[in-house]
DNA sequence: TTGTACGCGTTATCAG
DNA sequence: CTGATAACGCGTACAA
C-alpha cells in the first residue's frame, strides 16, 4: 500500500525529455549552446515533474554545503534567554539570508564538547566556516580553529596571552574603554564606591569590562575596593541575592555598575525590595542597552551597543572569507554610546 | 604556494592501513566480522589522519542531512525581537541537539516566498522536516506541505474553514479560552469597556484571542463596542500611539487587554506618559508572561504560556514523525495560568 | 548541439 | 574475514 516516496532525479527529468541528463544539467545551468526549443522542453518537464536537485549530491560535488554555524558556547536553554543573543543572530540571519547561505545553531553544553563537535562539523563538510559568538580567556576552540585554518568570526576578542601569530577575523566593541567611561561618568557624578557586578572571568568580554572599571580607580587616584566585585550566573535570583547581601553589608556603596542589562534590573530590583530608591539611594548603570532597558522603571542608564550591525558585518567577514574575497579589514570595533536615562542621577545623593 | 585544502577520505585511511575502503567502513560502523587487530590499526589510522566522514557522501546514500528546518514567517530582524521566538528556540534547540539533528533557521519576509523556499529545502532534501512558528488564516505554505506528504510541525493550529481532511501534528494553548477567561476575570472586576490590543487578524493566534474576548462579552451579556480593538505592527511606537489616541477618545475606558506583553508593556508606558496611573485609572492584562513581565513597573498580570516546553514538544513531535514512529498522539494543547501581578487591581476603582 | 563516462565520498551487496 | 563493485544524484570533460 505505502509508496516509497522516491524523490524525481536529474533522470526522471531526462527520461521524460528523451535527452540525457547532460543536456538537463546544462539547462537548468544556464549553458550556452543550447538551442530554445531544447531549453523549452527541458524546463516544461522540471516545472511539471517539480524536479529540485538533490543538495547532497550537488554538495558533495561542490564541496560545500553552503552552511553556517552560529556557536553559543552555552545550551540553547541558557543562551537564548539573553537578548544578546538574540539580536547578534537577527544581524547574522538578515546577511546570511541574502547571500545564499543557511543558519545552523550550534549549542553546547561545556567547552569540550563544543570543540569537539565544531571541529567535527567543520572538517565534515556540514559547515563552511562559524561564528563564534563569545570567546574564552583560554580558548581551546579557537586554537583548534586557527590550527584547522577553518573559517571562522569571533564576535569578540581575543587575549593578548594567547599570542596568535596569525590575526584573526573579529567584531567587537571597545569593552575596557567603554566600561572606563562608565565609571569615569560616576567618579565625576560624585562615586567612588561602587560595586560591578560581573559574570564569570573565564569570557574575555567580562574580563574587559571588569578591566576598565579597575582602569578608571587608578587613573583616578581613587583607592580600589576589591570587595567591590560581585560575580553571579546569569540567574537573575542569584544576582539579585548577591545585590542585597552586598549592600547589607556595604552601607557605604552608592552605584552599581552592571556588566549586562539584565544584570542592572535584577540589581534594581533588589534595591527595590530593600525599601531603597534608584537612583536616589543608588545609581545603577547597566550595558548592551536591551529593548527591556527603556522598559523598566526608573528607565536604564545604560551602553548602547549597536549588536544588531555587528552581527551583520560578523556574517559579512564570514562569508567574504568563505568566498576567498580577502581584501576586507580583519577587525572592527564598534562604536558605543552612553544613554543617560533615569537610573543614574546626575549628581551624588546623600545616603543616610 | 597555496595548498588545495583537500580533506582526508575513506580511501586515505584505507592507503594507510593497506586494506580496502570497505573495511575501513565497516570498522567505523562497527560491523561483526571484524578481527581486533584490523580494528586497532584501521583506528589508529583514523585517529592520526582526523578523518571525518564527509556529510554530503553520507547524506547522498542515507537520503538525508539531518536537518530540522524552523520557519518564522517574517523577516530574520522582525522575528527576533520577540521573546516568544527565543524561547521556543531554547526549547526546539535542547531537543534537536539531543536527537542528533541539526538546527536550520528559516526566515522570509513574505508569505509567497516563504511558501516556495521552504518546499524547495524540503524537495531538495537540505531539511528532513520543518517546524512552523506561526499559522495565517489562510495558510498556502499548509496547504502545499500536506499536498507534498512533508513532515512538520506546526506551534499553533489551523482554521477549520481550511478543512483539511487530514489530522495535522500541533502544539498549542486555548486561546480562545485563555482569552476569554482574561475578560471574564476583568468584567468580574468590574470592567466593561475594556480595549484589546491586537495584532494583525491574519494570524490565528490573533484571531483566536480576539474570538475569546468576544466570546465573553457575550456570555455575559454586555454589548460590544467594535471601536475598542486595536490593530498595530509589533512596533513599541505605533501601540503607544494608538493607545494615547484612544484613551483620548474613549474616557469611558477602564482596562486594557494585549495579545502580548510586549505591547501590554507599551500600552503602560502610554497610559503612563498621559499621567494615568496602572492599574488605578487603567488595568492592563498582558499575555505570554515574558521574562520582562515581572521586570516592569507596575509588574505585569498576565498569561503564563509554557512557551518552552511547548518548543521541545513541537520538537519531539517533528522527530518522531521523521523517525516514522507514529505511535504518538497529534495534538498537543497546553495549559496556561492567568498570573496575578500588579498591573490589574484586584477590583473596579473609579476613573475620574 | 548532444551524449557518454567518470568522479565526488560513502555505504551496501556481493563474491571469494 | 575481506575486497571489488555498484549505487546514491549530480556536474562536466571529452568525444561525437
Amino acid at each position: 500500500m505505502e509508496m516509497k516516496k522516491k524523490s524525481v532525479s536529474i533522470k526522471d527529468v531526462a527520461k521524460v525529455c528523451n535527452v540525457s541528463v547532460s543536456t538537463v544539467s546544462r539547462v537548468l545551468h544556464k549553458y550556452p549552446n543550447v538551442p530554445p526549443e531544447t531549453e523549452k522542453l527541458v524546463m516544461s518537464a522540471v516545472k511539471k515533474l517539480n524536479y529540485i536537485p538533490n543538495t547532497a549530491a550537488q554538495s558533495l560535488i561542490k564541496g560545500s554545503l553552503k552552511n553556517i554555524g552560529v556557536v553559543f558556547t552555552r545550551s540553547a536553554e541558557d543562551a537564548l534567554v539573553n537578548p544578546f543573543f538574540a539580536d547578534v543572530l537577527r544581524g547574522i540571519g538578515s546577511v546570511t539570508q541574502n547571500k545564499g547561505y543557511y543558519l545552523q545553531l550550534l549549542f553546547y553544553k561545556n567547552a569540550k564538547e563544543e570543540k569537539k563537535e565544531t571541529i567535527r562539523l567543520l572538517r565534515s563538510g556540514r559547515l563552511d566556516g562559524v561564528i563564534l559568538l563569545v570567546s574564552r580567556v583560554y580558548d581551546d576552540l579557537i586554537y583548534s580553529l586557527i590550527e584547522e585554518h577553518a573559517k571562522f568570526v569571533l564576535s569578540g576578542r581575543v587575549m593578548e596571552t594567547m599570542g596568535y601569530k596569525k590575526e584573526l577575523y573579529t567584531v567587537n566593541t571597545d569593552n575596557v574603554g567603554d566600561s572606563y567611561k562608565v565609571i569615569q561618568h560616576l567618579i565625576q557624578l560624585g562615586h567612588e564606591k561602587i560595586v560591578f557586578i560581573n559574570g564569570p572571568r573565564e569570557f574575555v568580554v567580562n574580563e574587559d569590562r571588569y578591566a576598565g572599571y579597575r582602569k578608571a580607580f587608578i587613573e583616578n587616584g581613587i583607592d580600589y575596593d576589591p570587595h567591590l566585585e560581585i560575580q553571579t550566573s546569569h540567574s537573575p535570583q542569584s544576582v539579585r541575592e548577591s545585590v542585597i547581601a552586598m549592600l547589607k553589608k556595604r552601607k557605604d556603596v552608592t552605584a552599581i555598575f552592571a556588566k549586562d542589562d539584565l544584570k542592572a534590573i535584577a540589581a534594581i530590583q533588589a534595591i527595590k525590595s530593600m525599601g531603597l530608591r534608584v537612583p536616589e539611594d543608588i545609581a545603577v548603570i547597566g550595558f548592551n542597552d536591551y529593548d527591556i532597558a527603556s522598559m523598566v522603571e526608573p528607565k536604564l542608564t545604560t551602553v548602547r551597543v549597536p549588536i544588531y550591525e555587528m552581527g551583520k558585518r560578523t556574517a559579512d567577514m564570514l562569508i567574504n572569507q568563505i568566498e576567498q574575497k580577502e581584501s576586507q579589514e580583519k577587525t572592527a570595533i564598534f562604536p558605543t554610546e552612553l544613554i543617560l536615562r533615569e537610573s543614574c542621577g546626575h549628581h551624588l545623593y546623600n545616603r543616610s
